[in-house]
DNA sequence: TTGTAGGCGTTATCAT
DNA sequence: ATGATAACGCCTACAA
């Protein structure tokens, strides 16, 4: 509970009120070390000229008092705020996870704080954030979509630093960082001819996206390359479900009843594919093996056997928006207009990788 | 791209250099409209005795230049930031993300922006983080826990409002929501009871968790009133994961050949609890009903049958913590010291509710 | 080596 | 009805 006057606004505390402890300002700590305040400045923040006596004694001072420099001011004369947002459409959804995580390995050694802005996918919202990202005077926004698609520029004042995440702006002076799901859909594919399987199918989301797309398309050139076809002659596109994935599978099954292996546009459906490949007494890697998309732990390791899936490294995407954004800010002009980060593969047992336990 | 001076700070601007396009002040409005600052602020809030001409000409002057008011400035002035912080030891995991939604839909409305602050269950991040978070003199701070447990209090200045959730202070007079597993269980109780089972056996995660001891008191409490034991005779304590619902289905299936409904601690024990049962040929709901926890969509929904599962209200026990946090931002006491949300049941097909087709 | 004063952008008080 | 001015808390020239 505690609550008591830590303000120091003029209109004071509107709310009950307690022992009223004002919140210590330089001022109080240059009262209690018996010099000025800017001294007290110089000696807590290292600069100018001071005797290591008096140093000592206003560090004492301000520790003894608590005290907490006020970062809004700080702010305010320093232009500065040390705060960046991360405004997703994403609904705090799973992709937003790893993002973010990336975001904060890159931020957190920089003692940036993040503002969090879920926009739902609603441009009223989303205007509404930036409005109010601007008069926070944020560094720079990282605007993270969850598909690859291209979006309107934020509406936010020119000058602050903006990185787009997957889904990039109109504005082809916009930077963005992004996934490589063509360079993904070609590292499954790889995988699988390495294995030995010559019959590869491909189970995926909505054909009017354009990353199962992308991802259709890396395992298609792999395939060119090696002079084979795709097993069932199309890609069968559908939906993120592990029921699209249970169904789909057994077209293909249908239309190429030889497939050796099937990669999947997502771990989802690919459980659902695994699924109806147990129901046909189909062994998994054995007769056929299976590749998944995401990397969404839960998902793939919970998957029986174990799901090998492409990781499109969202962690990383984060923690390279982030470190871009970080250098825009200090004023280093970021080169190119789009990085793409590269995918990697998770090797679990769906594709026949005999894992070694490091005990035995 | 877009870089340009848009910061007031005596320092300057150490990037590269474009058009210097200040960004604007309530000076540089009141100059546009031929006026004082101090009408301008009463101007543009509302305040003051203004003549309508005058006030419209002010905002006209406003809107011409884009000005957006420095929230800082605001803020070093009234004493309020209108920030709450939310320190989550989640990593971002999936438990945060309903949470979150719940702490938007209640913060939202009010113009209130959030900081996420993840410890990564590190209590020297968390002191840093606390820390900053005092330095920027944020309005109020929620702290998410993952388990039901008692932690320390954080290390804040006095006065600044803290809701806990989940995860309690070890101080009785700090507040915390939380979810009710022990309703949660029971609601599960009730529902397989309804259903007509009466061999209903429990599976779920580790028993030094007080989350699934609750869990299992609740269902225990509904056979008791029942006047029915647990199937297997004893609760199957074990992990979080699908390989245990797996294994643990064997073993109550054959210390209870009997069970005919099963009642698991999370929706992803009870994926491999119904693995299992497909494999021996039972039919779900036919033979064996079964429940999970957490309503966790893509677990649940994409199950074979979909999963009736207990819904521990996530997204209702953050709007409630971010209510209650500014109910005393405000000052207005909460009374209680812990406020548990009710859970509610998701039902699907897992239990034999045939759900109905609303276009039939 | 230390103190003083001005300003960052805004709002509120008190004159006018 | 409007203007001038003093805070809010901090930092940094510049003066002492």
């Amino acid at each position: 509970m505690s609550g008591s006057t830590r303000r120091a606004g003029r209109r004071g505390w509107k709310g009950w009120s307690t022992v009223s402890q004002r919140v210590p300002t330089v001022r109080d700590v240059a009262v209690r070390a018996g010099v000025s305040v800017g001294t007290v400045s110089k000696a807590l923040n290292n600069r100018g000229q001071l005797r290591e006596e008096t140093r000592a004694r206003v560090v004492a001072a301000a520790r003894d008092l608590g005290f907490r420099p006020n970062a809004l001011a700080q702010s305010l004369q320093s232009g500065r705020t040390y705060t960046v947002a991360v405004i997703t459409t994403d609904r705090f959804g799973r992709f937003g996870n790893p993002l973010m995580l990336g975001v904060e390995d890159a931020l957190g050694a920089d003692r940036v704080s993040v503002f969090l802005c879920d926009t739902r996918d609603d441009p009223i919202r989303e205007h509404h954030h930036a409005q109010t990202l601007d008069e926070r005077r944020v560094d720079g926004i990282i605007v993270a979509g969850r598909r690859k698609q291209t979006r309107p520029p934020l509406a936010v004042a020119s000058g602050v630093p903006v990185v787009y995440v997957i889904a990039q702006s109109s504005d082809p002076s916009d930077f963005c960082v992004t996934t490589d799901d063509v360079g993904g859909g070609a590292l499954a594919g790889r995988h699988l001819l390495a294995a030995g399987r010559t019959h590869i199918g491909h189970i995926t989301g909505p054909e009017r996206f354009a990353d199962p797309r992308e991802r259709a398309a890396g395992l298609q050139s792999v395939l060119d390359s090696a002079g084979l076809d795709l097993a069932g002659g199309q890609v069968f596109y559908g939906e993120w479900s592990e029921d699209w994935g249970r169904r789909a599978a057994e077209m293909l099954l249908h239309a190429a009843p030889d497939t050796d292996a099937i990669f999947c546009g997502s771990d989802q459906i690919a459980r659902g594919v695994v699924e109806t490949l147990r129901d046909r007494r189909l062994r998994v890697p054995g007769d056929i093996a299976v590749v998944g998309f995401d990397n969404w732990e839960p998902m793939a390791a919970g998957c029986r056997p174990p799901l090998t899936t492409v990781d499109p490294n969202l962690r990383e995407v984060g923690r390279v928006a982030a470190t871009r954004l970080l250098d825009m800010i200090a004023g280093t002009p970021v080169q190119g207009s789009t990085e793409t980060v590269p995918a990697w593969l998770m090797l679990r047992e769906s594709t026949g990788v005999r894992l070694v336990d490091p005990q035995s």
